[in-house]
Parts: structure tokens; sequence; C-alpha cells
DNA sequence: CCCACAATTTACAGCGCTGTAAACTCATTG
DNA sequence: CAATGAGTTTACAGCGCTGTAAATTGTGGG
């Protein structure tokens, strides 16, 4: 049984195609005597549109691709959950595409084989350098998202590393704490995402005159908590002492509490430990943990307003905006004797909303 | 600057639209020297296909749905992961759809209005029933996934909850615990995933010849982490007491332990928790989670065989395939005295493979 | 040198839908 | 009563590609 298309509703109806897609599409010009018997011819035959043949005729796909090494990491699933929410909101689908964080997938996100697929592309890069997307782009309306040093042509939205990791390791001193370390950035080939954040604790122990101990850097060999958890325990079995924890990510602190509780460490008593992203799993750990929290609402607003002006035609300069993050406290790190209001970032000035 | 189209190509290169259609396919019958020559053309103009319209043409487009209530919880991301490679690997494309568990959405998947979009459906429904799942289907090749009572005319992949959930509670068992409770599943509207287990839990007690005391069965308001750790928290403070308990799944065994042990209770030493999943975070937290581990890249391999089939116009009943599952023994319900060897699904007999 | 036959290549009609511009209705109005 | 114009409806040419069948070319045999 063939599949009917609009051509059979409209000699079934006696009327024309394109008013079949008029009522299809509710176009409002059409007299109601025939949009009832178009309906009716529509229901009959059971019509469904297809969508192939009517992207082909418009140009627009409906689709958006959202691309980044790994849906199973819970900020990237979070992150997935958000955009798709928002996406379809717009009335977009979303195309699942994974890199595995390797230069191999990244390169075949950013230039695809195949044009036409996708209206514009999300794209979190892990490893693929700013120059080399920058060279690759104007196939398809691009928006970065992440840490990187975007390429100027390109729009990207993240949040202020730099002072996100401030304003954690700041929380940490103003619970006493002097010896904090940092643990979980990668051990060779560092991300931006890690040297932004290692900048920013840099800069907040300088600021209240506390010498950078090198030993307390803790990278692990892989961005996971099975990597975190095991370089944070050696450094203790060495005889390391620390009285706080920055982690890259909420995978690293999850990593480095289980390392530190296993030897009968407590936390936070002996040792404070803040994270980063606020993945789910960051309310249910024992003790929960206290992280860096992005607004990732904002995040997937902010980059669907810029692709979908992409998408509509604008060809200006790349746009780097700042979404919002604050610190949420927890049994991890909580609330001290000289604890500040709670740190957030500053109110976007010019903000798009 | 229009984009290049075959026409295009085949001009510059003094050839026909199929000619150059059929080198960039690597057609075989094509003279080698016409080949060099549409190459050479293929790369001087930069042409790339636009997918939509070999789409259409052809009919088929490349791309599943998958379909399931939120990709932020760890086991659908998890699963989207696996099969999101297995896909790729047959050269499909990934649709991400959200159903957030309600009816409404998943009404809309199973019935979507566009034709066309997708070659097939991946769908772990979690409401809707399988009489209706039976009634909106003929429109696109579909495959379930999950414990459902799927409809007989639909293909479905899971794995044998209750034998996976007796074994689970055999485990505690031969740990010597007596008192063995049950928690998370929902306090109404059973999901179909937790009779099946509550099914298990209960034969494995019988077996043992211990009475299944109904005050231990823990119902949550939802099926989380969260609302997991309220019920068993709200339990012990009201003196219930336990020496074991099977989690409907991984989340809410990781919401008991948070439970468990902010009352200073010892895990396992005073209760051992089994899990359902395991989720990654499952080797994390602390103690780490013995829990029934599906085995994913099965289920993601037999969904993607059957789903096939049916794309390719196999139009026979529905198959009902059940994937492997073993029991990974973890620190929160470790090897007991009297444990057998680790627990998993027999070898499937007439396997697809 | 012609023919049968295989190897290449081509023309063209769709795939299902929409944009455009032109055509048609049918009250109103001068 | 014809002209006017707003409101509806239509014909048709694509959108970019592929399947099909027919046309062309090349090859070795007779």
């Amino acid at each position: 049984m063939r599949r009917v298309r609009l051509e059979d509703v409209a000699k079934h109806a006696g009327v024309s195609m394109k008013t079949v897609s008029n009522v299809v599409h509710s176009y409002p010009h059409v007299s109601s005597s025939t949009r009832e018997k178009v309906q009716r011819a529509l229901d009959e035959l059971g019509y469904r549109p297809n969508a192939l043949g009517r992207r082909l005729a418009t140009g627009r796909s409906g689709m958006l691709a959202l691309a980044f090494a790994d849906v199973s990491l819970p900020y990237f699933s979070e992150l997935a959950r958000v955009i798709s929410g928002e996406a379809s909101r717009r009335g977009y689908r979303l195309l699942l595409e994974q890199t595995d964080g390797t230069l191999a997938g990244e390169r075949a996100i950013i230039s695809s084989r195949e044009a036409g697929l996708v209206d514009g592309v999300i794209f979190q890069p892990s490893v693929m350098s700013s120059l080399e997307i920058a060279q690759h782009r104007e196939e398809v309306p691009l928006v970065l998202l992440g840490e990187g040093h975007a390429p100027i042509g390109v729009d990207h939205v993240m949040i202020d590393n730099i002072a996100a990791a401030a304003a954690a390791t700041r929380h940490l001193i103003s619970l006493g704490r002097r010896r904090i370390g940092f643990a979980g950035h990668e051990e060779v080939a560092q991300s931006a995402t890690s040297s932004y954040r290692l900048m920013g604790y840099q800069q907040a122990l300088e600021e209240a005159g506390i010498t950078v101990d090198m030993s307390l850097l803790l990278p692990s060999r892989a961005v996971s908590a099975q990597e975190a958890a095991i370089v944070v325990g050696r450094a203790l079995d060495d005889g390391l002492r620390f009285d706080a924890l920055v982690c890259r990510d909420d995978l690293a602190a999850i990593g480095a509490l289980r390392a530190i509780k296993e030897r009968g460490i407590a936390v936070p008593d002996s040792v404070a430990v803040v994270g980063w992203d606020d993945i789910s799993m960051a309310s249910f750990t024992y003790p929960s943990l206290t992280t860096i929290a992005p607004d990732t609402p904002s995040i997937a607003k902010i980059a669907l307003d810029m692709l979908e002006e992409r998408i509509s035609g604008f060809e200006g300069m790349g746009r780097h905006e700042l979404a919002p993050w604050c610190l949420v406290v927890r049994e991890s790190a909580p609330i001290g004797p000289a604890s500040p209001t709670i740190a957030r970032s500053p109110a976007r000035a010019a903000g798009r909303h």
C-alpha cells in the first residue's frame, strides 16, 4: 500500500495540490468551505506530510546537530537535555553527533561531507584548534560551546571560567583553608578548559597572598572520576597533605571524594572539595558537592538565539557571549564563618535575553 | 554564492549528471579516465552532495529516532551512547527525541505527524500501554526497548528482569541477609519495570523460605535518587530495620546509600545494597555499587539488527529477544562466604549474533 | 569490414513538496 | 452594467538527486 501523497488528497478533494498544502499548513486565506472539504479528504486518506519533500522544497531541514565528545558524560547529557528542550520549543529537532573527543571525530563534524542535512550546528570542541575551526566554517551556521579559544569569526558561548574558578577557590580560602590543591586536569595536552580553571585558581590564591605550591597540582592521565581517584589516592598515600581541593569537574571531584574517604579522611572537616558543572549527581554524593553551576538554560538560549540569527542570514563577526554561573554551596565545602554571600557571575550588562 | 550542484559539476566536467553521481558514490563501472576527469571537476568546484536531494530520491533518510524519557538520566545517556555508536557504524545518524516520560510525549513519538524523516524508531516507552502502541504502529519500522508488556506485533528487546532481580536478591541472601527490603519503585502508577523487578525479588525470597514482609517495601513518589533518599531516610527514622536493600535502579541505590550513611549506618556491614543498570557512577560511589548490568552493547546490536530487517521490508510477527545481563559485585554487597559464582543470564540459546 | 555483445554513458522522469505569478471569483461601486 | 479590487485558487517550475532504460562506444570474432 503506497503512501498517500499531496496529489492524491488533491484529486480526492477536487482541488489543487497547493490548496491542500495550504490547508495542511493552516494558511489563512482559504475559504472555510474549501478548508472543510480538504480536511475531510485529508482525514479519509490518512495523509501525513513527507518531511523530506518539504525540506527539499524549502531548503530548510528543521534539524540542528548537537556535537560533543560523549553523551554519556553527565555534563553533556544534562546539556543535551536542556538544548534539546530549547530546540524543540523553537521547532527544531536534534541530531546527536559524538566525536569521542578525537580530532578525527571533530573534523568529521566541522567539515561534514554532506550538506543540507542540518540547518545549523552546536559544537563543543575538545581538541580542535580554533584556527582549524575558523578555516572550515562557512559550510553551515555554527555556534561553539565551551572554554576553547574560539576563533574570532565564529559565535561562541561560555561561562567565565577564570572568574568562576577564582570564586570557587576564594570560597575555600574563606573557610580558612590554606593548602588548596587542584585536581583532575590533564597531565599532557592540557585542555583550554583546564588551563582557564587553573588560572582562576592561581589568581585567587595570589590575591590572598598564598604561594602556589606546584606539588598540590594533581593532574591525571585522563579526565575521568577513575583517573582522578587514582591520582588523589596516590598523592595521599605518598604523604601529600592538603586541606582543600578544587577539582576540574564534578567527575574528578567524585573520584577525589572516593579516594579521600577510602583513606579515612573526613570531608569537609579535613579536606574540603569543590567540583564543577553541578551535575545532578552532585546533590547525592555523600557529602554532597559544592560546585560551580553553569547556567545551562542560559547557555542553550544564547546559543540558539545566535544560531537562529545565523540561519536567517546574519553574517556579521563572531559574537562571544558569557553565560551566568554561580557557586552552589553544599556539604563538601559548606558555608564557613568568614563566608561572603554566595558567589555568582555579575548580572550581564548588555545581555541578550 | 550559490551551492554547487551535481549539474554544475556535470557541465564543468562535460559529462552527464548521472556519471558524476556515479563517481561520487564510487560506482564501479566508470572508466578510469572519466573518473579522473570528474574527480578533478569535483575538487575544483568543491562539490558536496545535498543529503536531502538524495534522500528524497532514494526514499531513505539514513536517520533513526531514539526516543525515551530523558537523556539526562544516566542509564539513558549511556544507552544513547552505545546505540549511537552502533547506529553510526551501520551508516545511520541518530535523532534524539525526549518524551519526558509523559503520555503526550510518547504519543507524539509513536504517531508522528511527519513521515519519511526517519527510517526507523527505537523507543523505550515509560507509560504508554502496549495496546496503544500496537494500534499506532505500521507508520514506521519500530523496535521497543525495556520492560513493558510489549505488544505481540512489535519487535522488542529487554533483559529478563525477573531472573535478574531474583539473582540480585539471591546474592543478598547468600550473604546471610534475611531482612531484605526493596526500594525506589513507584508508589502509584507502578511501571512494568518495577513490577517485574519486584516479582523477581519476591520469587528469590520465597525460594529461600523467607516470608515477604510488606513493611520492607519502600516505594517512592518518583523514580529518582532524591525521592529514594527521602523514603529510605524516613523509614530508618521511623525505626524500620533491614540488613539489605534491593533498589529499583542505581539512582535509587545512590539515594538509599546516602540516606543510610547519613544516619551513621555502615554499608555493607549493617545494610548491603544492590542497584540496577550499572551506570558508570556505580563504580565511584563509596562504597561502590553491586548492581545488575544489562549488556547494553547487546541490546543495541539486537535492536538494530531487528530494525534493519524491518527497514528492508521484513513484515513478520514481532520478535521478542532477551539480552544478556550479569550481576556486578562491588563493595555495597560484596562476595560473601556462601557466594556462588557470579550470577549472569544464561548464554542465549538460539541467539542472533 | 560487419556484427554481436559487453562496458560505459546518457536522457529523463520522477521522489513529494512549496514559491511564484497568473487566473479566477464575486461583491462593490461609479 | 462594466470596472475595480480583494479574496481564493491554480498551474507549474523547480528543490538536488537517483533509477531506469535506452543510447553510445569499444572489442574481438567471423
